[in-house]
DNA sequence: TAATCATGTTAACAGTGTCAACATAGGATG
DNA sequence: CATCCTATGTTGACACTGTTAACATGATTA
């Protein structure tokens, strides 16, 4: 039994990753995850300041995951530019529904993310990407308005993909008209974003 | 010093919905609410089964205000459907960034909306309010068509209220230019508005 | 070889949600 | 009016949390 873990800060990380996707961030204490990594319940603390720090981690892999995700759509070329526009907010929004609780922590406030600049660079990752295939598509818009579009399009499939999430309108057993819209969206997601991102 | 303190279900929700709001609900425990009520810190549980469902009173009563607000702004005889359509959703943007806590709370994961029926009830009105002005905006509009175009309306508030809420990009000292077009939908809300809902 | 320092451990503190057992008072019932 | 019931309060306890201080270990470096 070696007294020195070796790899304990990159152990952590991804074991926190694995339990903040399956159980959701505040599910998740320090404790569990060195107990897991076999370690006192201490010694994630000669790595990580404080237990936010090692979310913020966590949360920038998800963002540097997504910012993949985005770029692989956006990298296909045998698609129109508009194809891969439509692409990359079907993968946004499968993204932010199937890595839930990791997408929960991205956008959660327990972060106080201007402490922590590298996850702010990652987070504008999303931006960017999102910037490359508008421009493309829009020839010629101003610097300006090309950043308001960004915006309007990131916020509708943000917004979207919270209000899917929220499993209180649809998949509930009770019948309400925003529930059965909110499954015939969740159905056909490239046809809302059809009919959505067209403007 | 009488033994029952005759009110004091109201009184924690209404302690709860202050401090949520204040700090945040992870931040609210139920002791400290329990002891500025100057009551035990066991008391709560005589009136709410847990913690998680005092929280989900307190997202009902966003879920009531905010709801209350929109339906004032749809009441507005002097404006046109439209502007009174652009005045409900900058409504819910202001809402969603000035009750920010509680507004984070309304769409948290910590409470289970499924157990909570009248939670998701108030969750609903919020659709609801918008598939009135929407209605009126789309004469002889398929109640398919309508139902879609409600949530890719509100989607695209409840997004845009993610984003600017996200204090990562804009307002922080560094220079992005995502941070840049943030603060420049702030600023004018109501012109992204037009830009955006404007289809 | 000796010292330094990153990285581990143990012990402790204050705080949390929650439960079981007990106390009180006010309204219903005889 | 006396009695009991029940809603509502309290005390004490448990297991868990993040975090710090003090100490231990062992690999790197002078």
């Amino acid at each position: 039994m070696k007294y020195h873990h070796g790899n304990l800060k990159e152990e952590l990380i991804s074991s926190a990753c694995i339990v903040c996707e399956a159980d959701g961030h505040d599910r998740m204490s320090l404790r569990s995850i060195a107990k897991e990594a076999k370690v006192s319940q201490t010694a994630p603390y000669r790595h990580f300041k404080t237990k936010e720090s090692l979310l913020a981690e966590v949360s920038a892999r998800g963002f540097m995951e997504l910012k993949e995700i985005l770029h692989n759509a956006n990298a296909k070329k045998t698609l129109s530019t508009r194809d891969k526009f439509l692409e990359m907010g079907q993968a946004y929004i499968e993204f932010g529904l199937s890595k839930r609780n990791t997408y929960d922590l991205m956008h959660s406030s327990v972060i106080d993310k201007t402490q922590f600049p590298e996850l702010l660079n990652s987070a504008v990752g999303t931006f960017e990407e999102l910037v490359y295939v508008l421009a493309e598509l829009n020839p010629g818009i101003s610097a300006k308005d090309l950043d308001i579009k960004c915006i309007h399009h990131w916020a509708l499939v943000h917004g979207l993909v919270g209000l899917l999430r929220n499993e209180n309108l649809d998949a509930s057993e009770i019948d309400t008209p925003a529930g059965n819209a909110m499954g015939l969206v969740r159905s056909d997601i490239k046809s809302f974003l059809i009919s959505a991102l067209e403007v």
